[in-house]
DNA sequence: TTGAAAGCGCTAACAT
DNA sequence: ATGTTAGCGCTTTCAA
């Protein structure tokens, strides 16, 4: 049963050793790059394990070397949100460049679940853990990550020493803002929703502040409930009933509101974008690009943080201090032109 | 570094046996339920292992007993669809109920990136592979996964030996034209693409055949390329086009397409479901719910699939062969409904 | 530059 | 019912 059912064994180091004429001390110490093994020697042995196929098996020299080459991924929301998935990849491709692999763990916001597939991924000794909490904002850290490196995404240590990054809210806001005033508009409102959060708060913030800089009358319309296409529609239609000169260019929270907008534009007989430039923020593929025009958006730098955060667990591995990352770290989202937004007739 | 940075070091089986007052055989025994243990010691063992914090280093039990707990799932498109995301948290839910962590890894695409990763797969000496295709079909499976439990989602074997597991395609087609037939409608036509496909000529197939029991004529339309909202414009262009006597209802090859439907639709001044029903396939999310009105569609078994492949999976590392399981299972749809299906006026 | 020997923390065989 | 002993396949001293 199990490997070794098919057939042949597998090959080990002592196989490789015997082949190649010498220890497997020297096995290891070639295949590693480590200790003093003469050149010839080295390549000798990396060719004589190549032609046998051996690898190394990595539950052994884990157990040995205490580094499991397992870095764990805790999520409360892979499946929740369609966002999760490019964390994990950049996670992912970051984490197989360093010769590591990723164990996703999904606690779906329950939190004994969470507890327990955070103890299995200890008991399995995984060299850091990424704790990426999309829908918790202020996250205690769960007391059993103390004894290993952690990393916090889309989320900050209440105690501000745990490494995080976080979309840099302000700049994706004045990226936003700032392309519908390069295309010549003026009367530019933000739609936004009442829930209170960083993302929310961090991108008003953002387009005052451009708004302001431009000498310009900032306008935020902030429906209750979350930004979906309702809020989008709804956010619409108190534009339109505030009375006031009607704005030329809308920048929405994200993309599914500036969706909202689309389906209220369409029935109010207003075109997008001759009569209305519209801008989103998410870049959430199957929405944004099947939209009619393409929606011009803001990309949130999912697949970076991803990155980041392993990038940052692994120097913490090598010793650098907490205390040599940004506490706080943020990233820019980019610019995604598409056909909703176009220059003021 | 590592593990014991942070203070103390982490309690072993010897630090519970010796606080027990039994060897670490007992102990093992009592955690594992194995061997012959009395009740009260057993007990007694796992309080004290409890009060301790002890969880069992599942790095040691794995060199010792061959089994790593650990599951590779191996994906090409986990960033590229949003649907890979449903199926991994299946597989996900299955797994941690039985105790086991998934290694999830993606080489979109890539056949030497998938290479290199189902290597480290095996040198982490996983207890099995599930080996998920969203994108080629008819799969070779790799060479290296024959020594090891293998299952397969959304493709299957050439060969015909390893299980695999599919969404039932024909099953989905009928459900979705029983429901437009439920609601009265007898002038149905099938969009789809020209692109040929287990799901796409599976449609077809099931479809043909429920309009043909029903004693109704089918209209399939399948326009070039990929079964975006492109490819629903078009295809619902072709169908105004063709000149006979439009259809009340359309059944959507997937959600993207509707999507399309909606859009010309509403160009041509046609009213959802006032004047033309819809219904999709996939239900994604933020799509499918967020149109206005909502689509009706047909749930894929991403879910399930993940479940089913963990379930298999495990069953054949507990001695159960490949021949036990069916070697093509197919998993049904599930009908939600949402606006966009009206009955006939 | 190379190798022998001692474990990493568990579980499996084999006593008792 | 419990304990003793021998490894799992590597990496790491440490000695040659």
């Amino acid at each position: 049963m199990g490997r070794a059912a098919s057939g042949s064994k597998p090959v080990g180091i002592e196989d490789v050793a015997r082949a190649a004429g010498v220890s497997i001390t020297t096995v290891s110490h070639a295949m590693n790059g480590r200790g003093h093994v003469s050149v010839k020697t080295r390549e000798r042995v990396r060719e004589v394990a190549a032609s046998l196929g051996y690898a190394p098996n990595r539950i052994a020299s884990a157990l040995r070397s205490q580094r499991s080459h397992i870095i764990g991924f805790v999520s409360d929301s892979i499946a929740t949100t369609p966002y999760a998935g490019r964390v994990v990849f950049g996670a992912q491709d970051a984490a197989a460049a360093r010769g590591q692999l990723l164990v996703v763990v999904n606690s779906n916001s329950d939190s004994a679940i969470e507890t327990a597939q955070i103890s299995a991924l200890m008991a399995q000794q995984v060299d850091a853990v990424i704790y990426a909490r999309m829908f918790h904002r202020d996250s205690d850290t769960p007391a059993q990550l103390r004894s290993v490196p952690t990393v916090l995404i889309d989320t900050v240590d209440t105690a501000g020493v745990i490494p995080s990054v976080v979309p840099d809210e302000q700049q994706i806001a004045r990226l936003a803002t700032q392309t519908l005033l390069d295309a010549g508009h003026t009367r530019i409102a933000h739609l936004t929703v009442a829930t209170p959060g960083p993302a929310v708060d961090g991108r008003i913030e953002g387009y005052i502040a451009t708004m302001t800089d431009a000498g310009l009358e900032p306008v935020v319309v902030a429906p209750p409930g979350i930004g979906n296409a309702t809020a989008g529609r709804e956010a619409f239609a108190q534009l339109a009933a505030s009375g006031g000169e009607t704005p030329t260019a809308v920048f929405c929270f994200n993309d599914p509101m500036a969706m909202g907008v689309y389906q209220a534009a369409i029935r109010a007989g207003i075109g997008i974008p001759d009569d209305l430039s519209v801008i989103g923020v998410d870049d959430f593929l199957p929405v944004a690009a099947e939209l009619l025009p393409g929606l011009t958006t803001i990309a949130l730098p999912h697949y970076e943080m991803g990155v980041w955060a392993i990038d940052t667990a692994l120097a913490m591995l090598d010793g650098a201090r907490a205390a040599d990352a940004h506490v706080e770290s943020r990233i820019a989202g980019r610019l995604v032109e598409r056909g909703s937004v176009a220059p003021l007739a």
